[in-house]
DNA sequence: TGGGAGTCAATATC
DNA sequence: GATATTGACTCCCA
């Protein structure tokens, strides 16, 4: 499957990395802190769940020692994973003929574990798959279930796999069009009104980046209205709320976002990408720090 | 029961 | 190895 990825949030893994710092700071695994930090919903749109993850940031950020312990994380995690890697190496066989390694035993069926944790195969829809799917949705982006049967059955896809894929589309043109609404905020008034209502609409920069979000652009169907080209979200990133240096010392060190040209060879968009989303996670860490120094326990609490 | 929200986790991409 | 993408899933609500 061929994907484009633009850029990458250069958490400075000197110090952690989206995986550490979701799993311990967030509770939240890798990818969701990747889908997070690039398409933020605003915080009024964010349900008491979909805080949470901001709450546990704003009191970590509030945590004087959070860098230290999340460096401390860090190396309590490399040493485990040593420990771990040099008793395979001195213990040539493993302690528990569980699923280490590929499913291989001599002369015996490979399926012998699965029964452990069976394991279904992503599916991976074809370019061509998509296609249709889209312009299935743009004629129709609630079909019916007969239309999903149909669906289904033309493109040789479980019925499953469609209301899947609608339902994920559909969330996700819609998480798209927040990113719009507040970079039209942001572009009116400067930065989004202030609100007391915690860190509203903390999310002033977007990507929209992939053939995915591209090919959804425009579409026709009810309540997809069109959305702007990239231009346009360049010029709201960068005048973003937190982009002027806000970097909170310790929190600058973990979260750094180089500010140098792009490197020969690579997506010349890479920068600007990456400054959109470095504004994106300033701007986040700069309301909750407001929102921490205004003491709004009651917009806090979950 | 269908839809939205949130998330996981496999996998692609850099 | 770190990050981005995305199909699948759970939970909640109307």
């Amino acid at each position: 499957m061929l994907k484009h990825t633009g850029s990458r949030l250069n958490m400075s893994p000197a110090v952690g990395g989206q995986r550490l710092f979701g799993e311990t700071i967030l509770g939240l695994t890798q990818g969701s802190v990747s889908d997070l930090l690039a398409r933020p919903k605003p915080w009024h749109k964010l349900s008491l769940k979909g805080r949470e993850p901001f709450v546990r940031m704003q009191l970590w950020l509030s945590d004087p020692r959070n860098v230290d312990k999340l460096m401390d994380m860090k190396r309590m995690e490399k040493k485990a994973y040593m420990k771990r890697r040099h008793s395979s190496v001195s213990e040539s066989q493993p302690v528990e003929p569980g699923p280490v390694g590929p499913d291989f035993n001599q002369g015996g069926s490979p399926q012998h574990h699965q029964h452990h944790h069976l394991k279904k195969p992503r599916v991976v829809l074809a370019p061509e798959e998509k296609e249709a799917l889209k312009r299935a949705y743009q004629q129709k982006p609630y079909p019916s279930p007969k239309t999903i049967e149909e669906l289904a059955s033309q493109l040789n896809l479980k019925t499953s796999t469609v209301i899947n894929w609608f339902h994920n589309y559909r969330s996700r043109i819609r998480r798209e069009l927040f990113i719009e609404e507040i970079q039209a905020a942001a572009a009116e008034g400067g930065s989004p009104r202030p609100s007391g209502h915690g860190p509203e609409e903390y999310g002033a920069a977007s990507e929209n980046e992939g053939p995915d979000h591209k090919e959804a652009t425009g579409e026709g169907g009810a309540g997809t209205p069109s959305r702007s080209p990239p231009s346009h979200r360049d010029a709201a990133a960068s005048s973003a709320p937190g982009t002027s240096g806000h970097q909170g010392g310790a929190i600058g060190s973990l979260f750094s976002f180089p500010e140098t040209a792009p490197a020969a060879g690579r997506n010349p968009r890479d920068s600007s990408l990456r400054k959109k989303k470095a504004a994106n996670l300033n701007n986040i860490i700069h309301r909750l720090e407001k929102a921490a120094s205004r003491e709004e326990p009651s917009e806090w609490e979950f």
